[in-house]
DNA sequence: TATTGTTATACTCTATAACTATA
DNA sequence: TATAGTTATAGAGTATAACAATA
């Protein structure tokens, strides 16, 4: 480490300044999001489940017969990192693969009776969590803030 | 990879439904913040500086001689990730690290004129990069989000 | 004993390139 | 030649525990 030694004397700062960081949407977005995804992780830990993992059981619930390059499009995950997140749900039988007969390369997602059953779990948890992580939101201000997001992405 | 053959053949759905999760703001959270960061990704390679290195640099640039603990408690960073942060830095020569002399076991951070310089290209850069991410909303809009994410964290 | 900062370590996330099989 | 999915690999982010120096 390179510390050198400086007159006059060091002296820390007592209250911490990060004012212009206040005012970036990048900077409160990623704090925002670190602290909800906290708390999904805290909530979710009994189902063991992640939020893109939950993301996923849920598009493939909603949407029987998905192929894995609709989930990457929809969701914004790579291929790669779906290819793993898939063999994982997979091993916790949580879904099913079938190849898809008009095109022998896709293949077709679909929750099996313990993936649907844990996925209706999930969302019960996570309804809870949404209203615990906007608690300091008045209904209409979380709907606002909720459309303000989707404008940005 | 556990494929199976079913009847009658798989189909794939045409459009994909993720309306549950578009009502979620840890979802949308998390997709805004990812487009924010990939935009300051691409903008900032120039300067070679990551969001969270960009924090830093401006509160020690606003706050000449805070320790790396209050770095910690105010930008939610652990520890040992910002003693290799630190230590990046100062090995680019953007800060000085001097012991404080009424505690030798805290380090006063300050920018160094480098630093300094960097930061104010950088300041730029992210006011620019922040325009464009929030393009789709107006100026009112803009300053209600981020209300609203403070209310989150 | 408690605190500041560091080191070591490990696990996850993310990204790229190269590969296969099918089309 | 292009596409769907996989494998391999590497880099970055994040977490915990253990440690040294100082208070």
């Amino acid at each position: 480490m390179t510390t050198t030694a400086i007159e006059p004397p060091a002296e820390a700062p007592s209250g911490i300044d990060s004012s212009f960081l206040k005012t970036l949407l990048g900077y409160n977005a990623r704090r925002a999001t670190s602290a909800i995804m906290a708390l999904f992780d805290e909530r979710m830990a009994a189902l063991d489940l992640k939020p893109v993992e939950f993301s996923i059981l849920s598009v493939i619930g909603n949407n029987p017969g998905v192929t894995p390059s609709q989930l990457c499009a929809e969701l914004a995950v790579l291929p790669p990192h779906l290819t793993k997140l898939l063999a994982r749900l997979d091993k916790r039988q949580l879904l099913t693969r079938a190849v898809l007969a008009a095109d022998k390369r896709a293949i077709c997602l679909r929750l099996s009776a313990e993936g649907a059953t844990l996925l209706a779990q999930a969302e019960v948890t996570v309804t809870q969590l949404e209203a615990d992580a906007a608690s300091a939101l008045t209904g209409k201000q979380l709907k606002t803030l909720i459309e303000l997001l989707q404008k940005i992405y």
